[in-house]
RNA sequence: GCGCCGGUGGCUCAGCUUGGACAGAGCAGCGGCUUCCUAAGCCGCCUGUCGUGGGUUCAAAUCCCACCCGGCGCGCCA
């Protein structure tokens, strides 16, 4: 009989208690004559200070109506509250009630939680409807700066919740090949270097009639025109009209798709092996101009121009006033369709949009703060259509050098690339200096992956809102509040894991693996440092719960910190193999359970767990 | 000019949604810890008018208003 079958429990340690607590005081302040919704009330409870307890039920909102002070009603409510198993202490502090929970019962809670779910604990257990993650949709015109990959872990790390809570997720990567920006790329590639613009030539340094350099990735070799090329388009109006005719040839279906994105792929595939690198990784591709040639965009744009809010522009071009829809009147009137009847990027935007809010229960796309205005009048197009539910947005401030604005034309971008090369080098640095028992290939594993964890925690663990000023010194940190550390503390438990086993322990060891926790014995009373480090482990599932719902995934990297921090003190503090018998067991199942838990956030923020490092 | 977002110790950031008990971390600085489970660690010390001013409240970093500073945006680019 497998112990998991045995009344394997899910989710929140803590959730039950609540809801107890919460219907508990409920009914006490209605005796005492006060209206109280327990939901409510549940709500309320919060997190009391360090070494007052777990659970705070604030009474300040129901002093006046009862007539009597906080103070006063919690001192009735703690006198002779039903402390089950769950809690050890009930206190009246300062107007609030304070609720100590009992360490065996959430040791017990936690662990079998933690051991049942294993790689799923934190994981909602509903399953949830459909939900689309868009990120990245980087134009292919060349390397990703990290401004852009903030874009891709962000939503990245998303998806990875989103998912974890129970909804099926598709993430999705909207490839822009036909605006004029990917145009001008694949139309200066359309040409043999005899025909290529001398400023061209010289300042990409591409000879185009030669194959790419070895060891230079497609995207930078591809990409390296863009700037000149583009330049070349914005005052040479032939240029121009070559690059429009080459979209317009394409449209009418008188270029093979394979052969117009020849370009934007190799750049497109040279992008994703980088995000690779940071773990990332997409399930489905939307090529922009596969919507114009299955005629998805002219359906959208026909929809729109017959709705009453459309208005026809003197030159011909195809309006919309989205004054009705709250847009600042200013901006209220959005351009759909060029005087030539070309469409606008929103145009394609409506279609692709259209197309997902039909196949999904949940839209969600993350793109830059400088997208706001564009955003809302997607939303208020796709409203006039008709279309019930709405897409979500996840919007993130830039990314900003010391000096100023990232810029690739400007030559002042830090590409995504160059970082983690750099992370990579100093990894290695630092890895061979203290594993001189690695083989070679294991240290360059160890310092990929270290290196990475650097970079995606770095970016991650602010949050979205904030603007990020980046320098490099800060996001190669291998210290304190930084993804190797996390990965350190990771690697040190399953290190000590190993050892127990060697050491004659493995029965142990097995059997908490297997959840036989329920009559592990407690040391009483526990070190601190023990309960402080179990009571981190049992918030994952509820923060889970959180970042899903509020979409603030630097949280996560904040928790991994949190708990690689009290599992480092704890280990530094007590004696694990080798120490005092009875409490040989609780901290190894606390060690296995850190372990667990540090394993899950870090696969959800997508910082790889080292076994070594 | 208008709109949206940010402004918390020397630096980088949590906390603000749902106001509540002394505002928390990391880095930097200073001082300790290794015959012992990975010192990428642990312990201690130092540093704060929560941008400014007003308001609401028993209670404001958190809510409201004004202003200041920074970022982003403001119809035929994406």
């Amino acid at each position: 009989m497998d112990p998991r079958q045995d009344r394997a429990p899910t989710g929140d340690p803590w959730a039950e208690l609540r809801t107890r607590v919460a219907s508990e005081v409920a009914s006490r302040l209605g005796a005492l004559g006060a209206t109280v919704r327990p939901a409510d009330l549940e709500r309320e409870i919060a997190a009391p200070p360090e070494g007052m307890g777990d659970l705070a039920v604030p009474l300040f909102r129901y002093a006046k109506p009862l007539r009597r002070s906080p103070q006063d009603l919690a001192s009735l409510l703690a006198d002779g509250f039903p402390l089950g198993r769950e809690l050890t202490s009930a206190a009246s502090a300062g107007g609030f009630l304070n609720l100590t929970a009992s360490v065996p019962w959430l040791a017990e809670a936690t662990f079998a939680r933690v051991f049942s779910a294993g790689d799923k604990y934190g994981h909602g257990t509903a399953a949830r409807g459909k939900v689309c993650v868009e990120h990245t949709s980087a134009n292919p015109t060349g390397q990703l700066h990290v401004g852009r990959s903030r874009n891709s872990l962000i939503g990245d790390t998303y998806a990875r919740v989103l998912s974890a809570a129970g909804y099926s997720v598709e993430v999705q990567f909207y490839v822009d090949d036909i605006g004029r920006q990917a145009a001008t790329l694949v139309w200066i590639w359309s040409k043999p270097g005899a025909q290529w613009p001398a400023s061209v030539r010289e300042k990409s340094g591409v000879d185009p009639d030669r194959p790419r350099p070895e060891g230079m990735k497609p995207d930078e070799w591809r990409g390296k025109p863009y700037p000149s090329a583009s330049e070349v388009v914005k005052q040479d109006p032939e240029a121009a009209r070559e690059v429009s005719e080459l979209t317009a040839r394409f449209e009418r279906g008188e270029i093979p798709p394979a052969e117009y994105r020849k370009v934007p792929k190799e750049i497109l595939d040279g992008v994703l092996a980088s995000l690779a690198r940071v773990g990332v990784h997409f399930d489905e591709f939307v090529w922009e101009s596969d919507l114009i040639l299955d005629g998805s965009v002219r359906a959208a744009v026909d929809r729109l121009s017959r709705t009453p809010h459309a208005v026809r522009e003197e030159g011909g071009a195809l309006a919309f006033d989205a004054s009705s829809y709250g847009l600042p009147k200013d901006l209220a009137r959005v351009m759909i369709t060029r005087s030539d009847g070309s469409d606008l990027y929103i145009a394609r935007d409506v279609a692709y949009h259209a197309r997902k809010l039909a196949g999904f229960d949940r839209v969600i796309d993350v793109i830059g703060e400088d997208h706001k205005m564009h955003f809302r009048s997607l939303v208020a197009l796709l409203s006039e259509m008709g279309f019930e539910h709405r897409p979500e947005v996840m919007h993130y401030a830039f990314v900003n050098l010391p000096e100023g604005k990232m810029s690739t034309r400007a030559g002042r971008a830090v590409l995504l690339d160059d970082i983690l090369d750099e992370a990579r080098e100093r990894a290695r640095k630092e890895v061979s200096l203290r594993r001189e028992d690695f083989a070679p290939e294991e240290v360059e594993r160890v310092a990929e992956s270290v290196g990475a964890g650097a970079v995606r925690f770095h970016i991650l663990a602010i949050q979205p809102d904030k603007p990020i000023v980046f320098r490099w010194e800060e996001a190669l940190s291998f210290t304190g509040k930084s993804g190797p550390f996390v990965q350190y503390s990771f690697a040190r438990a399953a290190s000590l894991l190993r050892k127990a086993a060697e050491s004659g322990q493995g029965d142990l060891l097995a059997g908490i693996l297997r959840g036989e926790t329920r009559y592990l014995p407690i040391p009483d009373p526990p070190d601190p440092r023990e309960v402080e480090l179990l009571k981190s482990l049992s918030h994952l599932p509820a923060l889970v719960t959180a970042v899903a719902e509020s979409g603030s995934v630097h949280l996560l990297a904040l928790y991994a910190h949190e708990v690689s921090e009290r599992l480092n003190t704890f280990y530094q503090s007590v004696r694990i193999l080798g120490g005092e018998t009875g409490s040989l067991a609780f901290r190894l199942a606390l060690v296995a359970a850190a372990r667990q838990v540090l394993k899950n956030v870090l696969t959800l923020i997508g910082v790889e767990p080292l076994d070594r490092m």
